[in-house]
DNA sequence: TTGGTAAACGGAACAGTGTTCCGTATGTTT
DNA sequence: AAACATACGGAACACTGTTCCGTTTACCAA
């Protein structure tokens, strides 16, 4: 393994901050241009560093992932049920989505620029989605059957256009489809 | 008002055949210029028109969307409860926008593109759905309180990406969201 | 200190798409 | 048939993503 030149790290602490002020200014999908004039590099140095938008977009907010991601099994040993577990995790997930304008939007373009950004989602937060779906269902508390893949992507769809908009909140509808998931009342 | 000229009016009908088309085969986000050379006409003719995306969309399926409005107080007549009435309605909803690729993206961008279409959905849509909601909450189905603009829009948001994904089944997840909505048990 | 080399940089250039604009063509009317 | 209004076509512009290469810079060895 080779070290990087200098320049080139510190082009990329630059980047990551320039990234990160922008995203929240404008969004995950702030034109390109317009991050390299923020960290007052030329475009084909945010390509070396980044070559996709994913790229740029997993490293940003990555450690947040990671700490989502770990927050999965510290509510199922620590909520009073799985259900509850499921409904709290569920919400931090929601959490994040809604304060990265575009992101929720970004996951689920099929658009290839985010493959990275669909796959660290998947490796990391869907096992845990999948643990804490898995308690419910054994304690009875929900359907079985019911997929980790389908219910993140519902909940991320859910958080889609949730920008401060008064007349939609993405985390009501959210808690609507996580109360949905319980078995059928007889 | 002027008669159009007869020109005028053929084009306008290849226009809409050519975009119905096009939107069948490569979703409401084809290209101008795909929809232009498929009917044989410059893409002026398209902005004269259809000035905007909406516009076209509109005009393509406005009679489905009339006809989906006009099924809520039918359904609401011959069902044997309000919930049941309103489910049966948001499927034919979701039925709709999920054989569309790219509506239901389109119907929560808020590009200033598709503002037409966004305002048809309320217009139309929107009190049918009001009028479903009200049914089943004073019927004590569901929690009252539930907007028909956010029921709406998460419906909408639930059903982005599904193009026949067997991953995801965006009725399955519409159809927890509907069951969420009934009061919370004791 | 001083080359020499590989790494990294900058930004021009290209590609795809939406949108505008105007010279030209066509239908309509007198 | 002439004159006029209407409509047409597509070039041209704007914006964004992406690539590519001539130039600069950091690093190291002599």
């Amino acid at each position: 393994m080779v070290e990087k030149r200098a320049d080139a790290r510190r082009n990329q602490e630059t980047l990551l901050d320039a990234a990160a002020a922008a995203f929240i200014e404008s969004g995950v999908n702030v034109p390109v241009r317009d991050i390299a004039t923020r960290a007052g590099v030329g475009v084909g140095t945010i390509y070396r560093h980044f070559p996709t938008r994913s790229d740029l977009i997993v490293a940003v907010y990555h450690h947040q992932i990671e700490a989502c991601a770990d927050a999965g099994p510290e509510l199922l040993a620590t909520s009073a049920t799985p259900h509850l577990a499921l409904a709290a995790w569920i919400d931090l997930f929601v959490d994040f989505l809604v304060t990265k304008h575009g992101l929720a939007e970004a996951l689920h373009s099929d658009d290839a620029a985010f493959e990275r950004l669909h796959g660290l989602f998947l490796e990391r937060l869907l096992p845990v989605c999948a643990r804490l779906l898995e308690a419910a269902a054994g304690a009875g508390e929900i359907r079985p059957g019911v997929g980790a893949l389908e219910l993140m992507r519902g909940v991320g769809n859910l958080c889609i256009g949730d920008r401060g908009d008064p007349r939609y909140d993405a985390r009501r509808m959210v808690g609507f489809l996580i109360e949905g998931l319980r078995p059928p009342r007889r």
